[in-house]
DNA sequence: ATCGTATAAATGGGTCACCCATTAGACAAA
DNA sequence: TTTGTCTAATGGGTGACCCATTTATACGAT
């Protein structure tokens, strides 16, 4: 019926009409807004509100902020760092769990790579393969952390997300690895045994995509995430954020 | 080798601190945080100093401001909406069509309804019957229009979600749902037709549910989405997101 | 006693006039 | 050419100040 009056503060519309610029191309990645001085004659306002506004454009990932002459507040490319953030922290107050992801994962890693296979050509299949012979190094190499060869591993879920053409799957894909990367070593695939194996299903599953077989390339996929989540759950500890926190601190 | 030399923006450390102290439970949600005045005293710094850290763990969703005497900043409890809202902001600056929306949704909705189809009880299949109830009214009623009834199907695919438990799909269906309301009105569903075979699907679906077939309720749940995807093809035009932020304005 | 109204006090919102640290570029000295 | 120095513009930060909102309280009329 009637809504709450609201208190229109300042540096919300501020931040308003700067995020619908760059969103609507007015202003592109790269592009230097005007300097603060200069935004409080524009907008009439006080350098404080200014700055309020900077500062939340700035936590939203529109901006980056940069110091001394010639410094100031730039456009940044969209990246998927906040989405990112923001999951991480639903993840440490404990609302958000390993499984969670791990069921999120399961929903879409397979319909990726069936996507990923019908749309793939023969570049697409070149870059899939070199990232699999990177990958076989890193396994190869007596001096490689586990680390490295898990680099490869998303590198390969990045790639199939990037050739699957939908850039919600490609958003989705990242948040997802980049919030389970920050967990890996501690826990997990220490063994070389797993990322063998592991290496063992990615060769699959390109074969499949070379194929052309995207059922096939589904299915793998979706073993291949099962038979990851089922290592988490055989891990001794799954981190709490109570103890990720009291650690990191 | 060497890093970069850190320029510790005093806000920065603030919110650290006072986000460190949320996340170890010292501050629960509800507890109020000591007055602007009084963080000015306790960390001997500007009150434009303390504002800047406030606005950004205000955008970051873990503290609300309020206005007037006994206000100030209350600790939120968890939510899913900086999720939300930065996946939504990341789509809105990258080239994300509908057809890439509706490849998504087909790609989770029929998991989310077949996981929220294995945890639901009684209760939340009563609130799924009441959504349907206020849907069917929607339809009966002459004066209502299109819109509301498509507000209770939104409303009905967030309860799967929440039924469902996990916190990922229902960031990621509000996310969704969000993006394609903007769209709805423009271009489709004007039809009383398609309006009642959407009611049938989601009778269907929720029956699914109350009789606790997962498999079930996920066919239904994609035929549901597919059928949608076929209504926005046939309309006119597949508007980008450059286009509506572009009307938007 | 009860109800309404004025008042006071505390809070966040906002502004202003400053000053400082950082940085790029101009320019001079070696 | 290299090196150091100066200058100007920028963001970072501060403190004093005033305003609007909101709540509790005092007080007066009924």
């Amino acid at each position: 019926m009637f809504r709450k009056t609201q208190h229109n503060r300042i540096y919300q519309d501020l931040v308003g009409q700067i995020q619908e610029a760059i969103l609507d191309g007015r202003l592109q990645p790269g592009d230097k807004l005007p300097s603060q001085r200069e935004l409080v004659a524009m907008f009439q306002t006080s350098r404080a509100s200014i700055r309020e506004a900077l500062r939340v454009l700035e936590q939203k990932g529109l901006i980056e902020v940069k110091l001394g002459v010639s410094g100031g507040a730039v456009v940044k490319t969209a990246d998927t760092e906040p989405v990112t953030e923001s999951l991480k922290l639903l993840l440490q107050q404990q609302q958000v769990s390993l499984a969670h992801l791990a069921e999120f994962r399961e929903s879409i890693e397979g319909d990726i790579a069936a996507c990923a296979t019908s749309r793939a050509g023969a570049a697409e299949i070149q870059r899939l393969e070199d990232i699999l012979a990177q990958a076989k190094a890193c396994l190869e190499r007596a001096d490689a952390l586990p680390h490295d060869f898990i680099r490869r591993d998303i590198r390969l879920h990045i790639a199939l997300a990037e050739i699957s053409g939908n850039p919600i799957f490609l958003a989705v894909t990242k948040m997802m690895h980049e919030t389970i990367l920050g967990l890996y070593d501690r826990f997990t695939l220490r063994d070389r045994d797993v990322l063998e194996e592991n290496y063992r299903d990615l060769c699959a599953l390109v074969a499949a995509v070379k194929q052309g077989q995207p059922d096939k390339a589904r299915r793998l996929a979706l073993n291949h995430v099962r038979r990851f989540n089922r290592h988490l759950q055989t891990t001794p500890q799954i981190s709490t954020d109570k103890q990720l926190n009291a650690e990191k601190a």
